[in-house]
DNA sequence: GTAAGTAGATATACCGTTCTATCTACTTGG
DNA sequence: CCAAGTAGATAGAACGGTATATCTACTTAC
């Protein structure tokens, strides 16, 4: 790919992310980018379609961050649930504090533009695939934990832009501990599926 | 007050939540609204105060529904907590498949109002501090379901955007209830705080 | 030499905001 | 009862600024 292209899609991440999108105008992304602005308009043909490929990029490199993490739950023997959990805390911590850039996406976008608003719709519905199937592999009662534990993370990520990171990822944890305690506590009793 | 300035206010209040405050014109809102242009800049000075103003009027409704719901949970011997969760997922059913406003307008005007971004905030943390007072009326561990509820509902909240509200309904009311019952089962042992 | 990138002017439209001039509705003084 | 004054609302033009997007001509690098 394209060094001016990423360089782009970096500097719009950003932006994006920390000034909002209809905020964040297509010059002050070609200034701090430092390209000019046919490059811009030669990668992406309209702001709608850097906004979405913004949207792509980051996934891409949250997805892969995802794989990196479970592949390395899975030669240590860890809860896979455990790992994605652990991976949303340290994200939160690291560089979270802003909340979430699909939402933030949707929340702009929801009535002017469907792609956009669809691509965010469809990302969270494949991390909630995700969750599901890290849970049944781990063994463990997918419809009781899944969604509890997607609206915990869901929380979280909006909530830690209100609070500290850290104080967060405390509460995350304690709840997350809460929620998959009160599965384990049944063992035995049923949950085979 | 003035009719104008309800009608502006209601409007305003609508466009924001629904297309997003920067993709709003103040055009549109008075369009809608039905009054003059100068009847919006006499009510309010800019269109920031205008933000503004539409947050302090929702957080003041939302005071009020609140407060009727915890009058009358109280003559029922309800627990008040339990009020507030229901209280919660009726808006979602009702009316919060769009999400949080106080977070849309935190996300569009953190680095760019304080004044708007600083009441977003104390919004939610007056949210906290309400849902700490009700569990402790309620005689149940504060510091063991006040942040976990916080963070289910604000989860909720957010995927409502994505998925059905009856849906997440559902899950919350589930998600809760594994909540309260954790710290219930262990009547007895502690938790006196 | 071809493809990618550059600078900068340009078009077109919309933004928030201000201004003016007019119009009504209501109050007040006599 | 009526005249004068006042407050609030109105439509619409106009301001300076900025938005996205386009065009052209020039430069670089492989």
């Amino acid at each position: 790919m394209s060094a001016k292209r990423e360089q782009l899609l970096q500097t719009a991440d950003r932006l994006f992310y920390h000034e909002g999108f209809y905020a964040t105008g297509v010059d002050r992304v070609i200034a701090e980018a430092g390209v000019a602005r046919m490059t811009l308009y030669k990668h992406f043909p309209s702001k709608d379609e850097l906004v979405l490929a913004v949207l792509t990029y980051r996934e891409e490199r949250y997805w892969n961050t995802l794989n990196k993490v479970l592949s390395a739950a899975k030669v240590q023997n860890e809860k896979a649930i455990d790992a994605i959990v652990k991976a949303h805390i340290q994200w939160l911590i690291d560089e979270g504090s802003n909340g979430c850039l699909f939402f933030k996406a949707l929340g702009e976008y929801a009535s002017h533009s469907a792609c956009i608003a669809e691509f965010a719709i469809e990302h969270k519905q494949r991390f909630l695939i995700l969750i599901r199937q890290s849970i049944q592999e781990d063994g463990l009662p997918v419809d009781h934990l899944a969604e509890p534990i997607m609206l915990v993370l869901e929380g979280a990520t909006a909530y830690a832009q209100v609070s500290t990171p850290v104080q967060v990822a405390e509460q995350v944890r304690k709840t997350i501990d809460i929620l998959i305690c009160s599965v384990e506590d049944k063992n035995g009793v049923g949950y085979e599926s």
